[in-house]
DNA sequence: CTGTTAGCGCATTCAC
DNA sequence: GTGAATGCGCTAACAG
């Protein structure tokens, strides 16, 4: 039925040893035999099995990708742009969707990666404990936005550096009442909405302005939760002429609720928010972007070298550059609004 | 380094076999045996090797999943869902981006699947020739999207009803300058284009309207796309006063492109899209509304169902609901601009 | 119910 | 430069 390297063995009239050479372009073939074995080969439509292969050699070629959920933007671009670096390379990709609670716990209990995956890119932030289950795996680990760890190359942006452009763009428009759309850190482990939060403390500080928590709100970093907490905000006894929402997603949120209420952006709230998402262009969203393709190929090319140099690569920290875009809905205060 | 069947064998003084069968839920092991193999591979923190166990059964407990774009909307999420599908029946995924006419052609003609996946899920519509190569894989196939293929399960939605109800919605609130975005069938294979083109047509003659090629502009389903074939549209001599955008992105565009021209939505123009995008929601669109992760389960579910039950279970037909969502982007026109 | 025996298809020594 | 052995770690008959 199927092919196998001793039927082109035999079609070629060498040995299969040869062919193995042949096909993966070792050294020790001549040239005719080489080409005569490839077009064999070709001829058959022979491939080598993947399995017979890597428990031969020890080597999968593969890596495995772990992320909360493919479907969302960010998540979704960043495993597009890795996927396509490590096929140009010549690696295949398991994706692990690893969304709930309890699908994440199975996949750090019984690591199904093990002896299937050359090397590991996680776009989810391990705990200590998670983390001392990949490093057992005992391959070149890498991982995507936040907290440093052991025996991993990370790639991210500073995130306080963001928030603090993005509030100080705020502050020197004129506002003086901003508000924040945050999200926990817990369960998922990640320094983002800390960072981005201690950003935006220290911008007020400097600024002069007082910590009011009452301008602040919790909203998940989705767009029903950025609603939800603007329309929190709103509420309040002080509303404010500007936020600086945590997330893009959740500024659309944000951009939603103020609709509702009949608010005008940016004439009666500015709106700025974080990550530049694709469709950010679309509703002229003012943001700070980052390169989010781009961190998932930086990653990828981590991975790749520390594939390439057996122990010569160590893990690295890569920081990627992000900068503000100025687009509608940002503005200064409006004079009839102000306090006095 | 690593340990194998026969460290557990030997720590629980049983043979290979007996390991093997236990693990693996298999008749034959007595319950005490059982446990105690489960015990001791468990802190010996085993786990099969994915290639010396498919080497040696023939089967991989993977699926592969090609794709054009992860990182689109519509492709994430029907992979994040089929994902979650497969996963829970204990089969990892293998992940094929082929967006590039290079990498999908380096695909079909290599084909790194054979071998090396027990069914394969399409999220591209093949031609007949890709089609072929992957029927020589002699594996359960199924296609979302478009055209039925021979061996092929296909999941859709049945496009030509949705835009029938979409375009018969404008033409009901009175419209009677209705344009269309919409798109190439080709490099791509698929029949959504055309379907939704013909429902549009075919409104149109049932309502007496005439057909103005004027109306019409090709906007590749992407959001820049819309914007620009909605700008066309507006440099006409004749304005729609709505507009059957075939996909939500397009229609993301063309709002902005609307903006642009500071027309309002709907007083001046009525927008209406298909897809029901996430973020449809959020800017108030009104939509056709598919299943779109429903898609990506129902097709993993038909996959695992052939897997099943070899030769019972032959490819099948699946057609989704689809329904329109009423939002803010679409209204009678306005009895101003009203032609006499 | 359990152990023994053969491969699965390839990569990798080691000879020649 | 090429071929003949050997084994990667496991599953699937076959015995008992």
């Amino acid at each position: 039925m199927t092919v196998s390297i001793t039927d082109v063995a035999r079609a070629a009239g060498v040995s299969a040893s040869t062919v193995s050479r042949a096909l993966r372009g070792r050294p020790g073939v001549s040239d005719p035999v080489r080409a005569q074995i490839e077009a064999v080969a070709a001829e058959l439509g022979y491939t080598a099995s993947q399995s017979a292969s890597s428990l031969a050699s020890g080597r999968t070629r593969t890596i495995g990708v772990i992320v909360p959920y493919v479907g969302r933007w960010f998540f979704g671009t960043v495993v597009d742009a890795s996927e396509r670096v490590f096929s140009a390379a010549g690696y295949d990709v398991l994706l692990y969707n690893l969304g709930s609670p309890e699908t994440r716990k199975r996949f750090f209990t019984r690591l199904p990666v093990r002896k299937r995956v050359d090397a590991l890119l996680s776009l989810l932030i391990p705990d200590e404990e998670e983390a001392a289950a990949l490093r057992s795996l005992d391959i070149p680990l890498a991982v995507i936005v936040g907290g440093a760890r052991d025996g991993f190359s990370v790639v991210g942006i500073d995130d306080h550096a963001g928030a603090t452009s993005a509030v100080r763009h705020l502050v020197n428009l004129g506002h003086r009442r901003i508000g924040m759309l945050s999200g926990a850190s817990e369960p998922l482990h990640w320094t983002t909405p800390i960072e981005r939060r201690q950003a935006y403390l220290d911008v007020l500080a400097d600024a002069g302005l007082p910590y009011d928590p009452a301008l602040e709100a919790d909203g998940g970093y989705s767009v029903e939760g950025g609603e939800r907490a603007m329309t929190e905000l709103l509420a309040g006894r002080s509303r404010p002429t500007a936020v600086f929402a945590q997330s893009d997603e959740m500024a659309m949120g944000a951009l939603r609720a103020l609709r509702r209420h009949r608010l005008k952006v940016p004439d009666d709230v500015s709106v700025i928010g974080f990550d530049d998402h694709e469709l950010a262009e679309v509703i002229g969203l003012t943001t700070i972007a980052q390169p989010v393709a781009g961190q998932g190929e930086e990653a990828a090319r981590l991975l790749l070298r520390q594939l390439d140099e057996p122990g010569a690569a160590p893990p690295r920290q890569v920081q990627m550059p992000i900068h503000l875009v100025l687009r509608e809905t940002t503005a200064p205060p409006d004079p009839r609004h102000r306090s006095p």
